[in-house]
DNA sequence: CCGTGTCCTTGCGCTGGCGCAAAGACGGCG
DNA sequence: CGCCGTCTTTGCGCCAGCGCAAGGACACGG
């Protein structure tokens, strides 16, 4: 909970801009926190009195209903702002933040949210940009969850996963955090039970690579075709 | 595509707060635009060469898949900025508005955005607003399609659209404009067959009143029960 | 090295809702 | 007023994927 270093800010985007004063300024309201896997930096329903930004490792974004069902709303990557409530016109955070691996993040004071976006136009331009990839990345969701049956949907999560987080190896693309079959399945609307099958059934293809908690992308070029429906499923 | 007037814009939140030097300076950079039911304010893959914001009227958002299924991304609503290409970082149009009613629309080209954007904290914050508006509305679709059956999906669908668009009246809430099965189908990530069997039921049940294009709401809080999962569907 | 907890696989039966098909109803236009 | 196009209703068969259930495997701590 110490304050954070001007360059770490200074390799941020939306701060890449200022000028060391500035910088300082900026840093001196800010507190870095270390984050162990498994711990949460803010939950569903808690009162918003903070964002972020992630500076490395990794955190997954859930939501539960009403009903007790989670799911997986995005996954936050490093550079990534979040927990910006604010933005919403929300006063409580909407999901709830935990961190998959080791990880460190920013935080400031939510009051500070609006003189931040008065007096810096990049992170004015910065919170827009972020808010609307997540905007595309909803659409496409619902887009895929409207019109797509579960194997090309699975398909196209683990794609966007490996181009987001993926780390080039000698046997293909391997996503660079622990991820189960379990989120899979809440980040695609579908049941573990189901993305069990369809990566068995694509690992039998050479396709993927899969184990527990382990995903490494095999033949992106012939899961992408699946995915677009170019080419028939593997399930049956 | 006459310059619009003056008090026009001062109507609207995002430019509430400008002074008469600065509302000229933005209307005469506007264009305004009568648009007939039906017609076409930009389509889908079209160069974004403006930016908008709906006067009065009502705008349907879609967009069509590679394999030529199409999805309604969402309505627009007087007072709503859209077109808003570049806040996504895209060269084109996402998806086609097409006025479903007698509308007006003001619009500017989008060589303006950055300099709205820099210039004007509230037309700053406003789009910040609506993205995030419209990021809310997609997180809840996306929550709604993962976990919940198809007749609550479209009775939360049914409620919104009462809400954003509702009209009391001595019956109950009436969506104010014409609305297809097929539309509310493409919304709900269903069939218009499925959709006309659930409206069946709830008009059975007094729930509703349902007829070509038009749909009347009888009795919200029973509706209510049913889509948040408290009370039985009434299909099968 | 063994125990325990978590994650994963696999079989089986059931059903929600899709796809197809056809007929009916409304409303606008000539 | 009658025609025609669009929107809607309804029946029926089918199957993708869910839910349940049971067994297996890997990882970690003691």
């Amino acid at each position: 909970m110490t304050a954070p270093d001007r360059s770490i800010l200074k390799s941020l985007p939306m701060f890449a801009q200022l000028n060391d004063a500035e910088l300082d300024k900026v840093a001196a309201r800010a507190a870095s926190r270390r984050l162990a896997p498994g711990s949460v930096v803010f939950g569903q329903g808690d009162a918003a009195e903070h964002f972020f930004v992630l500076v490395h490792g990794r955190l997954r974004v859930t939501q539960v209903t009403p009903q007790g069902e989670q799911i997986v709303v995005r996954m936050i990557n490093p550079g990534d702002l979040f927990g910006l409530a604010k933005a919403l016109r929300r006063s409580t955070y909407p999901g709830t933040s935990t961190a998959v691996v080791e990880s460190l993040a920013l935080s400031w004071p939510m009051t500070d949210w609006d003189a931040m976006v008065a007096h810096h136009p990049a992170f004015a331009a910065s919170t827009i940009q972020t808010i609307g990839d997540r905007l595309q990345d909803a659409h496409s969701r619902i887009r895929e969850m409207s019109t797509e049956v579960v194997e090309r949907r699975v398909g196209h999560m683990v794609l966007r996963l490996a181009q987001q987080s993926g780390k080039r190896e000698a046997e293909g693309i391997r996503i660079d955090f622990p991820i189960s079959k379990q989120d899979l399945a809440e980040m695609t609307g579908t049941t573990l039970h189901t993305v069990s099958r369809i990566l068995m059934a694509w690992e039998e293809a050479g396709l993927v690579d899969s184990g527990r908690q382990k995903l490494l992308v095999k033949d992106p070029h012939r899961l992408l075709l699946i995915a677009d429906g170019l080419q028939p499923g593997l399930l049956g």
